[in-house]
DNA sequence: CCAGCTCAAGGTGTATACAGTTCAAAGTGT
DNA sequence: ACACTTTGAACTGTATACACCTTGAGCTGG
């Protein structure tokens, strides 16, 4: 039990259909794949050099997840995706955020989950700390506890249902809540910026532990303008586009 | 161009797997298949007298639908769902719905959608000018306005990305709008309750035409809070079960 | 030179075959 | 009588073949 490391789950992950999801979604969010374009399953399959029935299936997932639109006449082609949608994409999530947390608050939190909670915020405290230019590393580091605290808050409130729409919303790249967190770490005031955001979250697990639930879906809500605010920054700069995934999907519509 | 009836929609629907669809989810919502059964491919390949392909790519969708839950060992089982299960669900429809309204209020909506909102309302009204008990003509003339407000509402504010994921919210059959009105329909109070639902929609209207986002919000929230109260209802009366689609989906958890 | 038509290439939807795996039941040994 | 093993049936995941359809390019006729 003790030896074998995990056998690594990102590359030999038993089946081609999720190989092929994995790789499809990769490709679209790259901009291999041009918005508008059809994308040909006996093409995808040479070039995945998996056969057509699990691209297919996960073409299927990929409509599912938004990023690809059905043809009139059959087959996929990829969504483009204009600015407006993504901001109505951006509070989508914000606002089921909101949900969940309104209503951990309302049904109480267990604490194992307040700290789990704390544990994040404070990582990412530890992080911005200091003052100077964020390193690769701790910026991951941000990523990383950025990323638990907003899944905890989609399970917070104890509903597979619930938990389950939240990571909807935030299947679309730029409506994750690392979606333009590149952006904001390129920003002059970042630091400042992620500080402000960070206060939000620890602000969330107060009002969570006491059952504060209007204050909690309000902070989740207000939460989200920090996104749209890095939004509004990639369009102003459209050279730092590039760090945003799934930049190409984007069109000025 | 004038003659040829449409080909009918519903049954010869072109593709098998559209039909698939159909069919499995029939069989599901109708209780043919009980929760926590396997979905064998085969054995509905056989039942439906569609080949394996289709049938597997309508089990994908209905699992993205929420229909269907995959399990350790490969395949799908039919989905059980708790009675808080179901609150949230519907909770999470009407969120999305406020949203969807907020929006659309705060950006303003054309005249003619507001008309077209107005119409459903009216048409509703008739339904429940009469004193008498709903005759089924009547009840039929209610759900299909009721359907066409609610879908219009998931349109209002002009966003793809919302009407998608208010559709999606809607897609539990016991979370959408016409999930419990059977039930609402044979309650002792049930024109007091239905009228005043139609108040409610009456207001929405008012709110969105007044550009008061909030208020639209609060009250496609509160909406909401009338299937909730018919599931209560239907908790207390086991007998009635029978009348709303999918009811055997629904375990005591 | 342009419009319309034909034809071919490619693509989707569907059926089916096959290998690996899981699950359960029956049988055997204690 | 019970527990364990073994075997077989059934099912999933995957590959591939085939028919029908769509679409675009090239050709022909005006």
């Amino acid at each position: 039990m003790a030896s074998a490391p995990l056998p690594e789950t990102s590359e030999a992950t038993s089946s081609q259909t999720v190989r092929a999801l994995l790789r499809l979604r990769e490709m679209i969010l790259a901009g291999e794949l041009a918005p508008g374009e059809r994308l040909s399953e006996p093409v995808m399959a040479e070039a995945t050099g998996i056969s057509r029935t699990p691209i297919r299936t996960a073409l299927v997932r990929l409509q599912e997840e938004g990023l690809l639109e059905p043809i009139q006449s059959g087959g996929f082609r990829v969504r483009a995706f204009s600015l407006d949608e993504i901001r109505d994409a951006i509070q989508i999530r914000a606002t089921l955020e909101g949900l969940s947390a309104r209503l951990a608050a309302e049904r109480g939190v267990a604490p194992e989950l307040l700290e789990m909670l704390a544990d994040c915020v404070d990582q990412i405290d530890e992080v911005l700390a200091d003052d100077e230019a964020l390193s690769e590393a701790r910026f991951a580091a941000y990523v990383d506890g950025n990323a638990r605290f907003h899944e905890l808050i989609a399970g917070a409130c104890g509903s597979e249902v619930v938990r389950r729409q939240v990571e909807r919303a935030m299947a679309l790249p730029f409506a994750s809540p690392n979606g333009f967190l590149r952006v904001q770490a390129v920003a002059p005031d970042a630091l400042h910026t992620l500080r402000l955001a960070n206060a939000q979250h620890r602000a969330v697990v107060e009002a969570l532990a006491g059952r504060e639930g209007a204050r909690a879906e309000a902070l989740m809500r207000e939460h989200a303008r920090i996104p749209q605010r890095n939004l509004e920054t990639t369009l102003a700069h459209p050279a730092i586009r590039e760090l945003i995934p799934g930049a190409s999907l984007i069109v000025p519509g």
